[in-house]
DNA sequence: CCAAAAGTGTTGGCTATACACCCATGA
DNA sequence: TCATGGGTGTATAGCCAACACTTTTGG
């Protein structure tokens, strides 16, 4: 059975290009389907489809989730969704905020538990869930044209991932296993929204004792080929422990 | 109508006696008819109590919190908990997670939306609202016994309290308005868990330029009787913009 | 040899911390 | 006059920000 006045969303971030990007995706509103349970819904599910063209459209896309079956924990849930939609087993995985204004949905009172995780593009094997039309990812300076609050609870995600990155170090989460300072320092550059000082930032890594050298370097590069590294999971797990400690 | 799956509770602090607060509450068991609207649930309701004598004891606590009706605001419904229990208008509340287990509360499946909030003892009045049976605070270190997952709620909520302060000056809505310094390095003191240096708390707070000195004095004290200060809202309310900038 | 990105140190100012004694008041 | 908490300054170490040139590589 599925709570329909629930439901479960993510927002995933990754970074590919020195972009910040977020996986959208359309879902088939035969799905909807599942949750008729009567006659009433019918009718109420049909006005929402009138009234919100944007729901059947191809040009809107919405936040990767479903409602909340019973049986279910919310984190869990969350995890499950990520898994079906990557591949991904192990990930970075936070809740956000519940958004549940009255009007959010219409003609539907509807409680969105939100969370934000972070992929790691290299790995991940985007399969369009069984559940959706389809996935993509989208530059977050450039979100398209989304359903209901989508863009707030982006916002509110986006906002949350750039406390937390001052503060931990979450950053690892969206970068290949091998990656270059340069890397790094675009990653928490897009992050944060500001530019940072090259000197500096390696400084303050470097301090860290968080990354291992691997002794590569990068390959057929039109430019000195940088170093690349890995990051020390004992030490990253020892910083998120002590938590407050990653300022850049 | 009553949404029966999703409660909002309020995890509500104060400051008094150098302690911080919770405030608890026993709830009118009877109040749960309203929620019974088939035999069905009422045969829940009915386990539930049997299989949970903490429900009606007079020796277990909860949260003050009631289910969310159908065409409240979630952020608007906390508020209009706090101002039914304490006749506070204009209150600092926050929301800090939505907690829900499958097996959180037994035979039933619910969705709690956790707030908290920070009130200044001085000017609250106590009302026993009219679905409370009794209503107390307690001493953070000395919580009593508490139905459900209770403890965990208000763990998380003070988690969250203890990072908001560390870079917010969310410790002033504990105060009244008119403070000595001691007082409110006590307060961080309570709140971070940790003793502060006077005189470098002193110089950190008056660089803040945060405070307003009112020219008056305690009285009747035994002792040497310190300044009173009040805080000044505009250089508050920038630093609340500014964001990240209260470390103690 | 050129373009493009990698990599590297020093300084000055600010901030955090550690630390101990005298003051005012009421009982 | 004593007990209680109020109130004050300095020295040191560590951290942060600002800043420009040389190196390596492939084309």
């Amino acid at each position: 059975m599925i709570l329909k006045n629930i439901s479960v969303d993510c927002v995933l971030f990754g970074f590919q290009n020195n972009k910040l990007k977020v996986l959208l995706w359309q879902a088939e509103p035969e799905l909807l389907e599942n949750f008729l349970t009567s006659e009433e819904e019918y009718e109420q599910i049909k006005i929402l489809f009138e009234k919100n063209p944007a729901l059947g459209s191809d040009n809107y896309w919405g936040l990767i989730g479903t409602h909340l079956p019973m049986e279910e924990d919310l984190d869990g849930y969350a995890k499950k969704i990520l898994q079906t939609t990557t591949g991904l087993d192990d990930v970075y995985l936070k809740q956000v905020k519940t958004f549940g204004s009255p009007g959010r949905v219409p003609h539907y009172r509807v409680l969105t538990v939100a969370y934000y995780s972070l992929i790691n593009p290299d790995y991940h094997d985007l399969k369009l869930s069984p559940l959706a039309k389809s996935v993509r990812w989208f530059d977050i300076d450039d979100i398209p044209n989304v359903i209901f609050d989508v863009k707030e609870i982006i916002n509110a995600a986006l906002k949350k991932l750039r406390e937390e990155a001052q503060y931990h170090p979450v950053g690892f989460h969206l970068l290949p296993e091998k990656f270059t300072l340069t890397q790094l320092q675009s990653l928490y550059e897009v992050i944060l929204g500001e530019k940072l000082d090259t000197r500096n930032f390696r400084k303050k890594i470097q301090n860290m004792n968080l990354l291992i050298d691997t002794q590569e370097k990068q390959k057929n590069v039109a430019h000195r080929a940088a170093k690349l590294y890995t990051f020390d999971i004992d030490v990253y797990h020892k910083l998120v422990e002590e938590g407050l400690n990653f300022r850049i």
